[in-house]
DNA sequence: ACCTATGTTGATAC
DNA sequence: GGTATCAACATAGG
């Protein structure tokens, strides 16, 4: 379930892995661990140590030791970071790290969108939704002739923030999905900001973006948490989108 | 059987 | 270049 709140939960189970030598990686599956063949993430990583764990939006990077080559994860759609876990059933563990002491890290994901890269580029990647300043703020993501939400899942734009959590901090600042980013005032801006920061940080507390107000909204026969009208749902920005006209007006 | 899904990337067209 | 749409990726679950 990875959105910015679950990469950061992530990052945080990776830091436990931090400082044990590694022995061995299984980096078979060639479609998850790029490059592919010859143990190539395994050659990188065989004998390191993992020293520091970062996150930008939903990309993990992890410093090795010494010149030692950064680890990139992406959890993409179903990922999860497990560390001394028992392996998953059905080769759902598409990645793994056995370190010395026995312990070991997974990339858990039933499906395979989920990513391990040796040495990611994450140049295109625009500033962190739950670092970026105000004034960033009012000048990336106020801008442009696409729909608001779209340029908040723009990843090059604002990183971090995926569909779920797109719908629950638009409700929760009460701006409507379809508005045109250039069309907002400073003043929603920054209260957009505001709601995008407490979102965030109540999702990372409570253990996901699942865990939001507006989650319920989204099934069948629900109404707006806040004011109980019928919530809307259409395609915005490519992505099931859920909102409430009354509390989200065009 | 059919549809949908919390993500990313790349192709294509305007 | 910005934007919109779509397909692909792989798999599970309703």
């Amino acid at each position: 379930m990875p959105e910015l709140p679950e990469a950061e939960r992530a990052r945080q189970q990776i830091e436990k892995a931090l400082g044990r030598r590694i022995v061995s990686t299984d980096d078979a599956d060639g479609y998850v661990c790029r490059p592919h063949g010859r143990g190539e993430i395994d050659d990188a990583l065989r004998g390191r140590t993992l020293v520091r764990a970062h996150r930008l939006g939903k990309f993990l990077r992890v410093e090795t030791d010494g010149d030692g080559p950064d680890l990139g994860l992406h959890l993409g759609m179903a990922g999860s970071i497990v560390v001394d876990g028992a392996p998953a059933p059905n080769s759902w563990d598409r990645f793994s790290i056995a370190f010395e002491d026995g312990g070991r890290l997974a990339l858990r994901d039933k499906r395979r969108l989920s990513r391990a890269v040796i040495d990611p580029d994450h140049s295109h990647i625009g500033p962190d939704a739950g670092e970026i300043g105000r004034d960033a703020f009012r000048e990336r993501v106020g801008r442009g002739t696409a729909p608001l939400k779209a340029r908040l899942l723009d990843q090059g734009v604002l990183a971090g923030i995926g569909n779920l959590l797109a719908d629950e901090v638009l409700w929760r600042a009460r701006l409507s999905p379809n508005r045109l980013a250039q069309s907002l005032t400073e003043e929603e801006l920054d209260r957009l900001r505001r709601e995008l920061r407490a979102a965030i940080r109540a999702a990372i507390r409570k253990g996901g973006v699942h865990t939001g107000d507006f989650m319920p909204a989204r099934k069948r026969g629900r109404g707006c948490p806040r004011c109980g009208t019928d919530v809307r749902r259409a395609t915005v920005g490519g992505r099931t989108t859920f909102w409430c006209p009354a509390c989200q007006p065009e």
